[in-house]
RNA sequence: CGGGACGUGGCUCAGCCUGGUAGAGCACUGGGUUCGGGACUCAGGGGUCGCAGGUUCAAAUCCUGCCGUCCCGACCA
């Protein structure tokens, strides 16, 4: 591709619109433009950048027998409803209406719509397993879309459903996807981690998530380097016990704390350690109220009190309803004397002795608070993060934390959706039975967001070889007919082997093609100038570092075509 | 939904507090010089100052309402 002909509208300052390094780097290099919050349209960089995922992930999909199909984005009210996901799915899933006044609304995942085709012409165990799969625009109403492709509102997925006869078959079909995402993230060219996730709104028994490594990520991984254990920070299990010292339980005391709230304002009004307070924390749980008992340097996990009391759906209580139930304002609730609710803590707050909380009283804390003398916990249970120093669950080494980006799920979604929908099938008896199924997505707009995040630098993106819109950059500097026919010799010649390059010929000085060819970040620039002209060489330099190769162009052919033929082989 | 910030040529922003003929840099068009890390110069084109109402002789500027965008929080592949 000539870049004089193509449409490459790259910035020399960062766009306004854009906090995280991926959104602006892709705004400045002309890969996406916005067109509504939370909803991109794709460039043609963009674009081929995208396509180089998409044909990664159709062909590992296509290689473990998964079959592509392509379903609707628009899907009728009626198939939700038969999962009761119509109710239960929050404003996340967009609702409107037709012509003739009938419910729609855009599909933010398809498991509905799978099961519906699925059930109509599947009869019979021996059409199992049967793997489906399609990549295509989803669209979820976000609360909040932020960081361009991050969390868009709009966004393209690679969705896959399994339907499997039995529980082993369903195993083995969760267990050939897994390790199809392991193919194609490697293949991607990105430093990923599965992990242990909850499973969350779509439901299911196990899942794990598929992580790729950035600083920047906006979920939290527990992993131990040690045995390999990785867990998001909902399934990271806290199995430290404290042994808290000898102490002998003193007087309870109410201790004036004006307008002291925060857990470190009142560690320091009164002189102790923020791991002596607890925290009391209201909570509506499915509508039931719960006070909830987290050490003050410790923070609640809300899936993991979710999962503890089996719950659907947890609340923090708004401010109103804490005053009714405590009697006081946010910030001074305590369990000592509070009644009509559950009080529930995090296993760390067992032992714990002469501790501080609120008083359920304005400007007022309890010191000197002891269980179960002052107040009844019902249960203790794993409620809280993992921090650093917390030990592996399964080696009992220390954990590390690092961040990642959610690019894929697997989930095993069991008989959930196919009893729901009475799809069933027939098995080797002759008794209907329901599909096990299971659910894999991939992010696709996201892992471009993704790799960009995790590979660059100051000057702009460093693709990796089989993600880069373009294989290599061909400056030429100068405008001379010896140069530029030279230029389209090489530039002909790289194509017919196979390197996708994007020629700059452009009339602009050599400061500016640097700059766009960092921006946009090709994995190979190769330039003809001066040096082409004295010695007949090209200079062709690696975008992520390393030495610059002095080469006439059959060599640099060469070396190019040999570069992209590995990348594609391994 | 709560809290905060912002909205002025395509982009980044100044001007607003203290009302008085709409600006800069980049980008764009034409000329000249330049040519290995975002050149210089001359001449140009381009703006309902987010929208609607109000105050005023006069509103980008003050007031009210609405819309949009971004950030923090709750939520989520």
């Amino acid at each position: 591709m000539r870049l004089s002909r193509y449409f490459l509208p790259t910035l020399r300052e960062d766009p306004a619109e854009a906090e995280v390094i991926s959104h602006k780097l892709m705004l400045r290099a002309g890969m996406i433009r916005r067109l509504a919050s939370g909803i991109y349209s794709f460039l043609p960089l963009g674009l081929r950048a995208l396509r180089k995922v998409e044909r990664i992930v159709r062909e590992e999909m296509d290689r473990a027998g998964a079959l592509e199909v392509l379903l609707p984005l628009v899907q009728p009210a009626e198939l939700w409803k038969e999962t009761d996901r119509w109710d239960r799915f929050g404003k996340e899933l967009l609702r409107f209406k037709d012509r003739k006044e009938h419910d729609f609304c855009l599909g933010p995942t398809h498991e509905e719509v799978i099961t519906d085709l699925v059930r109509g012409e599947v009869r019979s165990y021996r059409q199992l397993p049967l793997i489906l799969y399609q990549i295509a625009t989803k669209f979820r109403d976000e609360i909040r879309p932020r960081f361009g492709l991050m969390r868009g509102r709009e966004f393209i997925m690679k969705d896959a459903y399994s339907f499997d006869a039995d529980e082993e078959g369903l195993d083995r079909s969760y267990r050939l996807m897994y390790e199809t995402y392991e193919r194609i993230f490697s293949r991607c060219g990105l430093r990923f981690t599965a992990v242990l996730a909850d499973t969350g709104a779509i439901g299911g028994e196990e899942s794990h998530e598929f992580m790729v490594l950035a600083e920047t990520g906006e979920d939290v991984i527990a992993s131990c380097p040690s045995c390999g254990y990785a867990a998001n920070l909902e399934m990271a299990e806290a199995v430290r016990e404290y042994f808290y010292p000898e102490e002998e339980e003193r007087p309870l005391e109410k201790v004036s704390t004006p307008g002291v709230r925060k857990v470190e304002e009142v560690a320091a009004f009164l002189g102790v350690p923020t791991w002596k307070l607890v925290k009391t924390l209201l909570y509506l749980v499915d509508g039931k109220p719960y006070a909830v008992l987290v050490r003050g340097d410790h923070e609640l996990n809300e899936v993991k009190l979710r999962r503890a009391l089996g719950a659907e759906k947890v609340e923090m209580a708004d401010p109103e309803t804490v005053e009714r139930l405590t009697g006081a304002p946010v910030g001074f609730a305590g369990p000592v004397g509070l009644s009509g609710l559950t009080i529930i803590a995090d296993k760390a707050v067992a032992g714990l002795k002469n501790f501080v909380t609120g008083a359920n009283e304005e400007d007022a804390h309890y010191v000197n608070v002891n269980h179960p003398r002052d107040f009844k916990i019902e249960a203790f249970f794993d409620l809280r993060n993992v921090t650093e120093g917390d030990l592996c669950p399964r080696c009992g080494k220390p954990l590390e934390l690092t961040r990642g980006i959610e690019v894929g799920h697997v989930f095993k979604l069991g008989t959930k959706y196919s009893e729901a929908m009475g799809a069933t099938f027939l098995d080797r008896e002759g008794k209907e039975r329901p599909f096990v199924m299971g659910c894999y997505g991939i992010g696709v707009s996201r892992t471009v967001a993704a790799a960009i995040e995790q590979n660059h630098d100051e000057n702009g993106i460093i693709w990796p070889l089989a993600l880069a819109p373009f294989h290599a950059a061909l400056l030429t500097l100068g405008a001379d007919s010896d140069l530029l026919q030279a230029s389209e010799r090489l530039y002909q010649a790289l194509w017919e082997s196979g390197v996708e390059v994007l020629w700059d010929e452009r009339d602009e000085r050599p400061g500016v093609k640097f700059k766009d060819a960092d921006l946009i970040g090709l994995p190979y620039r190769v330039v003809l100038g001066k040096k082409f002209k004295s010695e007949g060489k090209v200079e062709i330099k690696p975008r992520r570092g390393g030495e610059t190769l002095m080469l006439s162009p059959d060599e640099a052919v060469s070396f190019l075509a040999s570069k992209v033929k590995e990348a594609q082989s391994s």
